[in-house]
DNA sequence: TGTTAGTTCGCACTCTTTGCAGATTGACAA
DNA sequence: TTGTCAATCTGCAAAGAGTGCGAACTAACA
């Protein structure tokens, strides 16, 4: 994604204003690296914009999504991550707290794939999952307390 | 997932009722290789046992992704898959009709994955998504006529 | 400063799935 | 065959995630 003051002149660019609605998410989007849901982003940004409406940051998040400088993605988890990493990479997620991670992968190029026969693919998405450090030791360290 | 009769033994063994609804639901996944949705599973129990509710559809279709007899898929079309199929596979959806398709992949331990430090991973999945043979040629027929 | 098209916000509503509770009914024993 | 009892089924309410809509508001430019 775009750096804010990128997005502000695309934005005017494209004959979209820009609204402090909007420089607020870019700056909570911009290098954020925890994939928040829509939810989660709309409470960061009441915190410092009350009366910010949730319909506005599903607004913002879509229009930055369909304008490619966001990715949405969906690890299952119930709502939609917002992924301002638009280089080519998959993720990893947490099946115990929903942690989600980008992780880069290498020679998927060389994958045999049977079963595509009459798709024409566009895109290939690939989702780990498992369990995080952090529940990974809480298991361990609270499994003998809880018997 | 096993055959009717056999599902049939292993409820029974499991102190669970084999009740003709779930008679029913086994047949027709059964395989069934069109990954259906809670929804569209209903509708053909309903043509075959009217007042069968769409909650037994769910709840029988959950005792059985819990028995290890179903997969449930999410390939981002908003309501699950439920897949038969237990072999290790993948799939391919096509974004346009939302139609589902098992997938083989060869190869997906040579993958050199760089951000997995610190998950236990536990699951890989692969999902395609593309075109399939009937939008693709839908498209090419339609587009002129509609200019 | 005025104009106007693009935005924001809140509410109603859709869709998918789950919780609940009373009415039913398999499964096993006598 | 009948009885018992726990497992099931069904319908309805409700929760969570998004989206459509319209009135009020406001950036952006002349």
């Amino acid at each position: 994604m775009k750096s804010p003051a990128e997005l502000t002149e695309t934005f005017r660019a494209n004959g979209l204003k820009v609204t402090p609605q909007r420089q607020l998410l870019f700056g909570l989007m911009h290098g954020n690296t925890v994939h928040p849901t829509a939810e989660a982003l709309f409470a960061e940004a009441s915190a410092r914009m009350p009366g910010i409406s949730l319909r506005t940051v599903y607004q913002t998040l879509t229009d930055l999504a369909s304008m490619g400088e966001l990715r949405l993605i969906d690890v299952g988890t119930g709502a939609t991550r917002f992924d301002p990493n638009t280089d080519d990479h998959h993720h990893v997620v947490c099946s115990s707290c929903g942690e989600v991670r980008d992780v880069y992968v290498a020679g998927s190029d060389r994958l045999k794939v049977d079963g595509l026969d009459g798709f024409r693919i566009e895109e290939a998405s690939i989702l780990f999952s498992g369990t995080c450090v952090t529940c990974a030791s809480d298991t361990v360290s609270r499994a003998p307390a809880r018997g």
